[in-house]
DNA sequence: CGGAACGTTGACGTACATCAAACTAGGTGG
DNA sequence: CCACCTAGTTTGATGTACGTCAACGTTCCG
């Protein structure tokens, strides 16, 4: 790849941490061993965790595999990805409970950089022992397939929402899947602070800036949203989900009389952007 | 979803035909059991195949989903996914090996549609054996995990491909990874048939067909392709590299002085779009 | 043979990128 | 604590890639 920033001290430069059972862990409910720790012996699965300082890679592009994944324990990341040109894209963020590095299971490198937003902690997760000493644990084997399957079907969405859509919908899209996101995990919905810059919002979106900072204006300004720096809020959540579908303030003039608002519901909380 | 082809026969009405042997396939080199079907044990896996008519859909959007994927034995398949507004955009081809279904496996009930390009032939696994009775099959259930990665990585190539790219650069790596794909499947990788239509092809990747057509025209002024309706052939599939790249033909002008070319490599062929 | 999809070609408009410049905030060193 | 500096953010002016609309040609199938 291109030129990643590669800040930090290189892969194995993070503080290393004792093991640890999730049974303890008050992430349990929404994480991999959400139907029950002891139940599934998830616990014995987590090997290490790993604190990765702010702006501080996880793994490189090109590193080695080593039978690993892994999960967020607190904190967020951000995921690039070499584009059709092989300069580096950002490919998702990554926050608390999702998983890291499911697209390398199969092989020996990793495609994409994974880089902490802050200051965060990780749990490593042998995909070894999934198929290995665990394979007899068929409600843990039922649940890795089905955190695999729903990694495709966000994947897909994402795909989905960066083809055709206008810059608005994108954006609005992107701010709505996050106060899901956030909801998901205990946290408010409707305000919160943004731990990504605007042009890592915007190299997500295939945007520039410039259209972010212009966009959130406008959302601003039509009383969607309220935001000063990075703290946002959202006013009007049914508002943006209009943006989403291709209603809502096309242009910026006030409510014009819209034609008959379409009946099909939005996409549900398929996470992970 | 909005308005789906719900053509012909609804869900159900394929004819079925019996069981049968992946060791006997003459697929199984590049199918589910590529490490060697008797050793692993996926003949079993097999339950039924179905045979599909052109035009018609193996499941719907909302299908109810039985534990089971498909495999592509033969032809060709579309699929269908509900966008942001609701509306259905394609989201991929799928040709012979490749597999459907693999993003609702947590699910109960699908989130896309599929259509058969052309008269088709699929092979039903049962993915709760997959964590049932082949769970103590170490190596099918590597193999199995390594589809699912692979399925990540693929979609994730394409929402990479989706984003930023300029028209030319997206629809010269459609060309370029079916190519490959044929290749792949021991058809020729410079000349093809083109099974799905303009129409399709816009709208996977985001563009209409009136750019796809004039895009084409481009292609072929420029020698890198040769086309009479859906046949196609690959000139020169170095220079659509380039234009993937974000060099190649920019303008219709002739060989300009383009400036020195970026060095890394292309995307592998990371399959399925 | 007729009709309906599909495909091509042209003229035109616009959403968003690009370029450029000013403003703000966070961090560092004096 | 303030000066400074860089990275991030905002705002404006301008250009262009690609969508839209419209008309015509072509293929395919009943």
């Amino acid at each position: 790849m291109d030129s990643l920033p590669r800040t930090q001290a290189s892969p194995g430069g993070h503080k290393i941490l004792s093991a640890f059972d999730c049974a303890r862990c008050q992430a349990r409910g929404s994480c991999l061993p959400a139907c029950g720790a002891g139940a599934t012996g998830v616990g014995q699965l987590v090997g290490r965790r790993l604190r990765v300082a702010r702006d501080a890679p996880l793994y490189h592009c090109g590193d080695a595999v080593n039978g690993l994944f892994y999960a967020v324990r607190y904190g967020s990341f951000k995921t690039y990805r070499a584009d059709a040109g092989g300069r580096p894209r950002l490919a998702g963020f990554q926050l608390g409970t999702d998983m890291l590095g499911l697209d390398a299971i199969g092989l020996h490198q990793h495609s994409c950089t994974v880089v902490a937003l802050e200051d965060s902690e990780v749990c490593e997760v042998s995909s070894d022992s999934m198929h290995g000493k665990h394979q007899h644990n068929a409600a843990l084997q039922r649940l890795f397939h089905g955190v695999l399957s729903k990694e495709i079907a966000r994947e897909q969405y994402l795909a989905m929402l960066l083809r055709n859509t206008r810059a608005d919908q994108r954006l609005a899209a992107f701010l709505l899947q996050l106060s899901w996101r956030y909801a998901a995990r205990g946290y408010s919905a409707s305000q919160f602070r943004l731990a990504m810059s605007r042009i890592d919002i915007a190299d997500l979106l295939g945007l520039t800036p410039e259209s972010v900072s212009r966009l959130l204006y406008r959302f601003k300004q039509s009383g969607l949203i309220e935001l000063s720096g990075r703290d946002i809020r959202l006013h009007d959540a049914a508002g943006l989900k209009a943006v989403v579908v291709g209603e809502g303030d096309a242009a910026p003039a006030p409510t014009s009389t819209a034609p008959p608002p379409r009946g099909t519901e939005t996409t549900p909380d398929t996470g992970q952007q």
